[in-house]
DNA sequence: ATCTGGCTACGCAGATCTGCGTAAAAACGG
DNA sequence: CCGTTTTTACGCAGATCTGCGTAGCCAGAT
């Protein structure tokens, strides 16, 4: 690496950007060009100056946050590179970082190493998230109304699955050998348990929780 | 590192094992245990000795794949790690690893430089996701039916929500200002388009579609 | 022994869906 | 200008859903 690469801190804490100042001036391949406690100072910064280096985006910052500075400098300056760190572990969120284009995404409790490594790829022009990422992306969501569903008694979601897949209440008696009119009063409990709106509703439910 | 760490290669191309077997001889601190060619390999060759080391296993493999050697690796071998490898980019089988408690995942496409990486990571008790790993997660999978979507009218598709969304044509009709019957007609072309069955399959198609 | 919760079953009236057609005005592309 | 697609609209008979209630039986908990 000829000249350093230069890296702009943005996050709202002082302490933090100060962190990240001397544990970065520790690499000798990188240089601090500047700090900013929130997006609209890091788009204030960047229009001041001509500036391709990489953003150290904090996510959780007021006035401006990550995401909408991301989507800003996406916009407005093509060769920025950005780092997104965060300590949410929130899957929409690193979803719609990446839509946006971000070339790193890191979690807070990343280890030095690792915000070199991720910094040396996303410099060479590649990508890096972190293992934590994934880990994130494939850890079951907390839907809401996992609750309800456990309070489901074991007929009730048989009958749910069922519905679900389309069937009448005739259809569904039938396979249960049980009486039509049973099933349309599961079918109501299910309704007012799951706190939806009609067979639309439990439907919904269904597939949202990965029922079919 | 006093005593370097014993690798298992598990991969069924005699050339890809070798290939790993120089690269992995470039770096001191690591040991080619030895070679597998499917899982039932793997799994002799643990059962044959005393062996604590990682388990670099390809996926792809006959007789018995990589998951279920993975399955077997984990119900037999406590201390075994395993890092998998595969050209497949594919989100249920990283899901899968993961659940049976993979320690890394990284595609075929990787450098050494990535690989050693890893390899270090998880000989430290850490787990190793390569980039390209959240990438695939983050990729929309092509749900079938994608197309089909593409050829509805702007006004199915606006059917479509509302009637996904439980209401019936009459509220539907007053929403958009047509009659029942048509909503009617809009939602039997959306079963033939959608080749679904009823109510219910909108939904469930609306719903895996994102449209609500 | 009582009580709670789950499973079963039934009635009814009105609204709605289903599955089958037909058809015409409007918009769009060639 | 003509053909295709889209959007609109209607009919009908039977099955089904909706929303309201009631109620007996059984098992596990208190």
């Amino acid at each position: 690496m000829k000249t350093p690469v230069p890296i702009l801190i943005a996050d709202d804490h002082q302490l933090v950007r100060k962190g990240f100042r001397s544990l970065l001036e520790e690499l000798d391949w990188v240089e601090v060009a500047g700090e900013a406690s929130n997006g609209k100072e890091v788009l204030a910064f960047l229009r001041s100056r001509a500036f391709t280096g990489i953003v150290l985006l904090d996510c959780e910052m007021p006035e401006m946050d990550g995401l909408q500075a991301l989507e800003a400098i996406q916009r407005e300056f093509f060769g920025v590179k950005t780092i997104m760190l965060t300590m949410l572990q929130d899957k929409s969120l690193i979803q719609k970082a990446v839509d946006l284009g971000v070339n790193g995404f890191l979690f807070k409790n990343a280890s030095l190493d690792e915000l070199e490594i991720a910094l040396r790829e996303v410099a060479g022009g590649g990508r890096y998230f972190a293992s934590d990422v994934a880990l994130t992306l494939l850890k079951p969501s907390h839907a809401p109304g996992q609750e309800l569903l456990a309070a489901l008694s074991e007929r009730e979601v048989e009958v749910l699955k069922l519905v679900a897949q389309g069937l009448s209440s005739t259809e569904i008696g039938k396979l249960l050998f049980i009486s039509p009119r049973t099933v349309d009063t599961h079918r109501n409990n299910l309704i007012q348990k799951l706190k939806v709106q009609g067979i639309a509703g439990l439907i919904h439910f269904a597939v949202r929780h990965k029922l079919i």
